[in-house]
DNA sequence: CTGGTAGCCTGACACAGATCAATAAACTTA
DNA sequence: TAAGTTTATTGATCTGTGTCAGGCTACCAG
């Protein structure tokens, strides 16, 4: 919930580094009032930054906090009964890390950093202290488990009903979405996921995501130069993913 | 959260209907102090039953209300932007709809009842209020989210890695858990939907599912009778879904 | 520099499941 | 009861994507 974007620094006595983050209108986007911001402040932990291929948590650790991205990318992924990996989820910086595990007190997944990767922990127990005297942090928390719900549903239904140009084009276009929002351009980023991760994600085999990938770029609606990835046209990608502006189709019956 | 059994009765003089529900146990898994739950009790509605193919709420209906089923099914879906629906769940007695509408103050889902169907309505401001004088209610509240959380992912592993005969066999499984946890049999249940929206769910044409109920049937792992579901090798049909059993395979990496 | 490894791309082929089509069974309404 | 509608089943065929196999490139360690 609350991240900065200052460099690490481990000294508990920085406090109201919330307030300094160019991150916290999208942790705290109902503004809290200063007092609560450092009380909020004063129950994260900065942590050491993670390299890649290391683990924030494991599927089955004890459940204690949850993580707020403050630098870097991390995938969640669980086992299958076939021990091969599907991933659930990548994070980017603001995006919030763990929320699976408050019912069983454990992780059901594994979060792994996809490069050198930082993170602000918030101890749950803390948290929930804090948001029986806080309503309006309480509210917030509510929001976001509530976001992640639909987040999640809709990404069932791109799993369910979409072909692969769909779900690439899904994945490609909601990682613009969320660099905007962290003000970092829409149309050309960098991928920090490898083709394998991304097929893994989106039900498709590597090959399949390459190959899409390739005929994307041959119709010039993106270049690509490895992990570089440059949208050059937005308005065929969004036909491709069916955005929501054609919805005078939808009938109620 | 709170939800009787009893015969609907519309009389708001009706106190305590939680403590005599048989659902509760569900609703309610840390047992609340007596006079808690008579105030929970005090902000639950009965509503009148639905009939089938009656609406709940619709997709951007304003978001008031969580609703708890107390008797019979609905279903909720998605308008994808082509104008199909995507079904995201089905909810049984002592299930918690309503829970993705808290982030945008509407629903972005719509509900719809399967068959006669009575729900509790809880009104979601006076629940948070509760919440706030409440703190093992809240608790409780965040961990139904969070198990929705975990619930989505598993759907999320489903549609992505499982082929049809695995989708059909964890479906079928995991009604026989719900049905087996309210108290009733396991290995014999109806279901409430039709084929076409099995497979709308898990993402499988009609056909599919229908070839693979009957093999299934031919296999002698379960018995079928139109909607009437008996599952007689439990152990064949757990094969299938892979259940967690052989986890040794498992690395961590 | 060399060899080794991992990621990515591309082509050929196979197959699970979609689609199309036709019939049968179950339910609805009059 | 019959007529009409929806739902389920079954068979025949088609197709998108997976699988397999080979090669290319980039990067790292020695």
């Amino acid at each position: 919930m609350a991240i900065t974007h200052t460099q690490p620094r481990f000294s508990s006595k920085l406090t109201s580094q919330c307030q300094n983050c160019s991150l916290s209108a999208l942790c705290l986007p109902i503004a809290l009032a200063d007092e609560d911001i450092n009380r909020l402040d004063q129950i994260i932990e900065r942590k050491k930054p993670l390299k890649k291929g290391e683990f924030l948590f494991r599927q089955g650790d004890n459940f204690d906090s949850l993580y707020a991205v403050r630098s870097g990318t991390l995938k969640t992924y669980n086992i299958t009964s076939l021990g091969e990996e599907q991933i659930t989820g990548f994070y980017c910086p603001s995006e919030l890390l763990g929320l699976s595990g408050i019912d069983s007190s454990s992780y059901p997944v594994s979060a792994k950093a996809l490069e050198t990767t930082t993170v602000c922990e918030i101890p749950f127990s803390h948290l929930e202290e804090l948001s029986t005297q806080i309503p309006s942090l309480k509210h917030q928390i509510f929001k976001i488990m509530s976001r992640k719900i639909s987040d999640d549903q809709q990404m069932m239904v791109l799993l369910g009903k979409k072909n692969a140009d769909e779900k690439v084009a899904s994945f490609l276009l909601n990682l613009s979405n969320r660099f905007k929002r962290r003000g970092y351009s829409a149309s050309s980023f960098r991928l920090s996921m490898s083709r394998g991760e991304i097929g893994n994600y989106l039900g498709l085999a590597v090959e399949t995501v390459s190959r899409v990938i390739t005929r994307f770029q041959k119709n010039e609606l993106i270049h690509v130069d490895g992990k570089e990835i440059e949208i050059v046209n937005f308005e065929e990608m969004q036909k491709l993913v069916g955005v929501a502006h054609d919805c005078d189709k939808i009938a109620h019956f």
